[in-house]
DNA sequence: CATGCGAAAGTGGTCTGACCACTACACGCT
DNA sequence: AGCGTGTAGTGGTCAGACCACTTTCGCATG
């Protein structure tokens, strides 16, 4: 598919570039079933151990689907099929990378908010608007679901711009461990109030469907939690 | 490590997941070596061929690293590794998901672009203007080495931003096979000089350490692409 | 004594063929 | 016609063998 390198290549690598060159030519489609292991195995001229190991790459890529005692299947192959391995690395980010991890948020939250602002639908606005509220909900002591909320109410935000690629990979730079490191720092310095305004900022722009708003206050928003981590990481020792 | 359900789990997932506790544990850490999967296999209890499908799923996950004949190490675990799996999306992506893919880049390229004419050093640019005059090489034939040196022309400047997460993200949403066909696809209409300028302004912009520039060449350069897959797309029916 | 080379041991990679667990489907019974 | 039930076929697991490669160590050589 991509480097036709010429190293000797090892006898599962060529399985794997195969089956993926059989979904790229179209010969099997999303949702459709492939010949049998054995069949595979036989066709390729290599063993059905190997066969199975390439299977097994292209079932943990999120290409291939195995039912036990029904066969193999080409998955969907849509985004979020292909990102969920994606999302282990928001979770296991540390210091340094986490920053890398919001800096890349900046990028894409501000673009992707203020298409929101343009495209959202009026469900998708009273999706967002709800998660708002159960994010306001308690008085001054965030809880658990304030940052379930959280997670949600941007999530949705990502999700109405109607590009699931670019939702799936937002996802995948979000975590729920780390949101409740933010809320509970805002909490401890007093300043979950800015965090509260934050939101509804960006929510005023949408149901405004000013894009331009909405960019600027999901920059800001972005902005106060990369500094808070830049602070926090620099007060324990980088 | 995370799902204790009640279902019967497969061999091959305990094994991997026994694994996955090892590290987390911290029983090996990054850069060292595992049992050999003899040993593996007999201290699980479960034969060599689930051992090496376990160890086959982790490999691809970018956390182990199998060196024939030499041994199975745990990678640096850096997002580069982890990130690795990514690169699927764009290998196997098509029609409408290409275009999110596109749409995300294009929120993605310039503020990448931009960041690395601030940051990028001598030794980056050096690389990147090589990369450019790699692309410029041939006459007005388009041959396999001028869409690798695009592909590298891209990468070298995400790089230079310094963000190894970014890169390895960007990396993610471009390929080979997709930059092949824009290239064709413009020599058909005659249009590889325009693709050559893009390319040109760019770099200059990087050069004379122009943010403003180097976004607004960037922006440009993604949405011709964008643009020609549009039309690309519905012409072949979408 | 230092050095280079080659044999051997140990590792991951591949193959074979067998059996188990599960699903789907068609057949026969009610 | 409806419903179990058996059976063929699928992926999942196992065992043991051999191949390809890397590393290491001892031996011969300078």
């Amino acid at each position: 598919m991509s480097d036709p390198d010429g190293e000797r290549t090892s006898v599962t690598r060529r399985a794997v570039d195969r089956i993926k060159a059989m979904i790229a030519d179209g010969r099997v489609g999303p949702g459709e079933r492939l010949p049998t292991e054995r069949d595979l195995s036989a066709q390729f001229g290599v063993s059905r151990s190997s066969m199975r190991e390439a299977i097994r790459t292209l079932t943990t890529l999120g290409v291939l689907e195995a039912r036990h005692g029904a066969g193999v299947y080409v998955t969907a192959l849509r985004p979020a099929d292909l990102l969920e391995t994606f999302s282990v690395l928001a979770e296991v980010s540390q210091g340094r990378t986490l920053l890398e991890v919001l800096q890349v948020r900046r990028m894409l939250e501000p673009a992707a908010t203020a298409l929101a602002a343009a495209r959202a639908s009026a469900e998708d606005l009273d999706r967002v608007g709800a998660l708002l509220d159960r994010m306001e909900g308690g008085p001054d002591t965030p809880c658990a679901d304030t940052v379930t909320a959280d997670l949600g109410f941007h999530q949705a935000i990502v999700a109405s711009t109607g590009n699931a690629t670019l939702a799936a990979i937002h996802d995948g730079l979000s975590s729920h461990t780390f949101n409740a490191r933010v809320w509970a720092g805002h909490r401890e310095a007093g300043l979950t109030a800015k965090l509260r305004e934050d939101h509804e900022r960006i929510h005023e722009a949408l149901v405004a469907r000013d894009p331009d708003a909405a960019r600027a206050a999901a920059t800001v928003h972005v902005l106060r939690v990369e500094r808070w981590l830049s602070a926090d990481l620099a007060g324990s020792g980088d």
